[in-house]
Order: structure tokens, then sequence, then C-alpha cells
DNA sequence: GGCAATATGAAATAATAATTCCAATCCATA
DNA sequence: TATGGATTGGAATTATTATTTCATATTGCC
């Protein structure tokens, strides 16, 4: 037999979409079944998944054998390695993530926190976006002249990347940086018809914060990224989000944020092109 | 038999690790390796399973009995059920916040799409960790004067929170980069007894890679964080971590490689701990 | 140390499941 | 519409696998 013989999951399932139209209607029933049943492919007998797809065992048997395999047996294996190489439930990942990392095994389990922290906090932003003030922020930042990004310290990564992805997507934007100490020149340009993204976690940088009270006096919107309704920077805010950011070994992930930024500057991006091509049309 | 047989996985670990004082060597010896090593239990035939647990096949079937069970073959579709449902939740979820960033139903799944992203990224790089270039990488960083660190463009806000972090750990470092351009001399004053952190995805930024030729070409050592074996940073670092960062929209997601960066990070400072305090001893 | 109760090993047996085979049916083509 | 080839259904056969049984070993207790 030196017919090519699917040995993982992905390429049989190509295999059986490529050869879909050939195959003999009986056949062809059992391969939608098994590729839309893959699990119980896995774990069935060639009888049950035989009754459950409406065919008899034989035709299952020649279904693998058409693909190849000797008999369903080695074509189920595929099926069930399949099960093995997912990995476990994300929760139980999790938890073991997290056990092995707490129990301080070594520095493996310092990566393992690390994992698990940006996970779980990925997995609490997604629950929680607000999609309201979502739309709002993308709105108040869509219309802007030019936006400001600005963020010091543990969110200074964040706002490079920001301002990384609004170059990329043509949006004139500035970030307030400045090696020569003439950030507060840098936010008297600012004008109303500007907006600003600003993010800032506890301790909340003293830098940030007097500067979002300055900018927030010039009458400049500001989109605010942080952790807490308390936050000093929600006050200067005409929309703010809440991240809840876990935490590892005293290091804040930066998912969730990063996740929230991202889209926030796409999502800028993609409503701006809309209402440019509007425009012209 | 009004015995209660546990019907779903947590409720039969949990039995088992309450009883496990009281079972007899062999019968202990399976329990353990059930727990242990599930998708075997799953998949494997009753003599597949006791050879590999080194137990006799009665010995499997004893076990299950005295679970409530009335034979392997019950105690099996526990430990499949188990396969099944797993499956679906998290990587369901998954599929599900694709699928609606795929449809582009909106802003929320600009969002969704990244969050989607993350996760993906997080989830591969945390089982694709080669831990031995792991430890090689915290040995050669530990040892370093002074730590450079060395990206640009996309991967620049990772060099940036490497630095925060390092700065926060009091471990000497300079991030590369030069508002007036004297990168060239920032790195001839790298010497062996330093080390860098070089991190860069295609395409690869031309300055990112060169600085990296120069700085190995010192016999500065280099730990690198890359895409792939073909990059042209592999080439010149003593150790390099592959992490595959899944995208949306053009906009590759960074949180496997800020996990991976903070975890070195971390590791860095509690190796130079240990050893500062073995030094002191 | 001896005895009973319990646990274990190994092979026999029963059960279950995969595969094969052949007759019946379907389908395309002349 | 007749004919050959492909496809299908269903039962018979073969194989694999779970379970049982019984002899042997181990353990705890008097």
């Amino acid at each position: 037999m030196d017919e090519r013989v699917p040995r993982d999951f992905e390429t049989l399932r190509t295999t059986i979409l490529e050869r879909r139209q050939s195959l003999p209607k009986r056949i062809a029933q059992i391969a939608a079944y098994a590729l839309d049943n893959p699990d119980d492919i896995a774990f069935g007998t060639a009888a049950s998944i035989a009754a459950s797809a409406g065919v008899q065992p034989s035709t299952l048997i020649r279904f693998a054998q058409q693909l190849g395999f000797d008999g369903f047996t080695s074509l189920q294996l595929v099926f069930r390695e399949r099960l093995r190489e997912r990995n476990s439930s994300y929760d139980e990942r999790l938890a073991a993530l997290r056990a092995k990392a707490e129990e301080g095994a070594g520095h493996r389990a310092i990566f393992d926190g690390f994992v698990a922290a940006a996970s779980t906090s990925l997995n609490d932003i997604s629950g929680r976006l607000n999609e309201d003030h979502f739309e709002a922020a993308i709105t108040l930042l869509a219309k802007a002249e030019t936006i400001y990004v600005l963020a010091k310290r543990r969110s200074y990564p964040v706002a490079s990347y920001i301002a990384y992805a609004l170059g990329k997507l043509k949006i004139r934007n500035q970030l307030i940086e400045s090696a020569a100490g003439l950030n507060a020149e840098m936010i008297s340009f600012a004008s109303p018809r500007d907006a600003v993204i600003a993010i800032s976690f506890s301790p909340y940088a003293p830098a940030t914060i007097e500067e979002a009270r300055v900018i927030s006096e010039q009458r400049v919107p500001i989109v605010a990224i942080t952790d807490s309704s308390f936050s000093p920077l929600a006050q200067f805010a005409k929309v703010w989000f809440e991240v809840a950011e876990a935490d590892f070994a005293g290091f804040r992930s930066l998912s969730a944020t990063m996740a929230l930024a991202m889209a926030l500057t796409v999502a800028v991006g993609e409503k701006r092109r809309d209402t440019a091509g509007k425009r012209k049309a």
C-alpha cells in the first residue's frame, strides 16, 4: 500500500473534503458524519458509529479503506490522537499552571505563572467589556485629528504598541514621551478636536495623572484604560475601561490591556475607513 | 448495588484520592497511574493499560469494582466522557470568538479577535517552551554584568517592559534605543561579560539584525526571541526561543512573547538572589 | 510461627467488536 | 431496457478484549 495515509487529523480532514465529490453516497454520508462528529468516531465502536450515521458497519470500514487505512481501527486512531493532542480543558490547564507556579517548582513555574496570569486576565476581560463604552470610545477617537497616547512605567509598553499600530494604520498620533522633558509643551498643542488614550494602573504614575488633568482642562476628550472606578484617571476621562489584570511575582500581566488597546486601535482605523468611504460616496 | 458510583471525572478523582490510603498495593498503583495518565485510561485496552501501569488486567478490573463500577468498561466511560467535555468548553469558546471575529460583526468582533489571538498564542507557547533552552537562557543572563535589550518596532513594547521589570528588580540593563542615534556607540560598550536579549519577528527589522550581528561579533552572548529557526536572529544567538504568535487584523499578538519575556526577567532575578545568598553563606 | 483473610498473577473463558464475504441493489452506459 | 461494474446490506467469521476463575502469594492477627 504505497498510497499516502493521512496520519494526523488535519490532513485527514483535508483529504476527505477534497474527495467528497467523488465518494459514493453512503461513503459520503459517513464521511460527513465523521467530520461533524469526530468525538463519536474516536470513542464509538464500528457498530455504534454506523448506527448513528445510518449506515452499515461494513460501509464504515470501506470508508476507512478508501482513505488508505487498512481498517476502521487505524482510522479511529487518528481521531483518538486528535483528542490526545488537544490540550486539557482550559480551566484544568489554568489550575494546573497555577498550582505548579504556586508550589514554586523551579523556573518553569515562573513561566507557567505568567502564562496563567495572562490567560486569566484575557478570560476576565472577554466577559466584562462594556460594549457601549467601547463604541463610545471608538467614535470619540475616530473623530480626533491627532490621537495622543499617554502612559508611563508599567503601562508604557502598551502605549508604544498603540503608537506603532496607529502609525501602521496611518492615523496621526503622538506618544507623549520626551527624553528632553518637553511633555508639557507637547500636551499644550492638544485641542478639543484631538483625543487622548491614557493608560494607568495603581500605583498611578503621578506624571500620567497630572498630564491627564492638564489635558482634560484643555477640553481634550480622554479615553482611559485603568483598573478601578476609584482611579484618578477615571474622573478626567470621557470614557473609561476597567481592566483587571492578574499578577504574578509582583508583575501584572498586560495581556488584557494589550488586547483592548489593539482592538480600540484597529476599530478606530476601520471606522475611519468607513467614514472616509461614505464621504466620498 | 446502592453504592454511589462516581459519574464524572472530578468526583471519581476525589473518591480515589480519599481512599488512596486504604487501597491494596497494586490497586493503589493502578489508581495512581489512572490519575496521572487519564488519557491512557480513556483510550487504552485493559491489557495495554495494565501493562503500562505494571499490573495485571485483572487488577485493573478489581480497581474498577472497588470504586463501585461493574467493570473496567464502565470506569473507562468516565475517562472518555472527560475528554469529550473538556474539548467543548474552552476550544469551543475560542472558536466562537474567532468565528464572530471572522464574520466581522461590528467592533465587538475586533475585540474578540484580539482576545482569541492572544489566548491562542498563550496556549501554544505553554506547551512548546523548551525547558532546557529556558534554563540555559536564565543561566546566561544571570551571569551578565549588564543586560542589553534589543528590539524595534513591533517588538519594542516587549523590550520596554523587560527594561522596566529589570529595573524594578535592580538588575543593571540598557535598552538599546536612542533618540540621538547613538545605538552603535551604546552597543560598542558591551563586552563578553554582558548579555543581550534580542527580540525580532518577521519581517525582521534590519536595524535589530544588524545590531545583533555587531554585538555577537563582540562575543556578547545573545538570547533571542523570534519566530522561526530561519530567523536571522537565531544564527547570532547562543540560545533562542521560537514563539508563534497568532495574529488578527494584521497585528500579531504579543501575549506569548510578553509572558516569556517576563518569565525570563523574573527567573533571572531569582537566580541572582539565590547565587548572592550562596556567596554570602 | 501458624492460620485465616486478603491480595495478586496467570491463564481460561465469555463477550464484544472488527472484518470479510456474498447476495442484492443501484447506476451508468450502450 | 439490458448489461456490467460499482455499491450496499446483512450475516458469518475472525479478532480482539474484558472478565472470570483458580492457584499462589502476601499480609495481618492470634
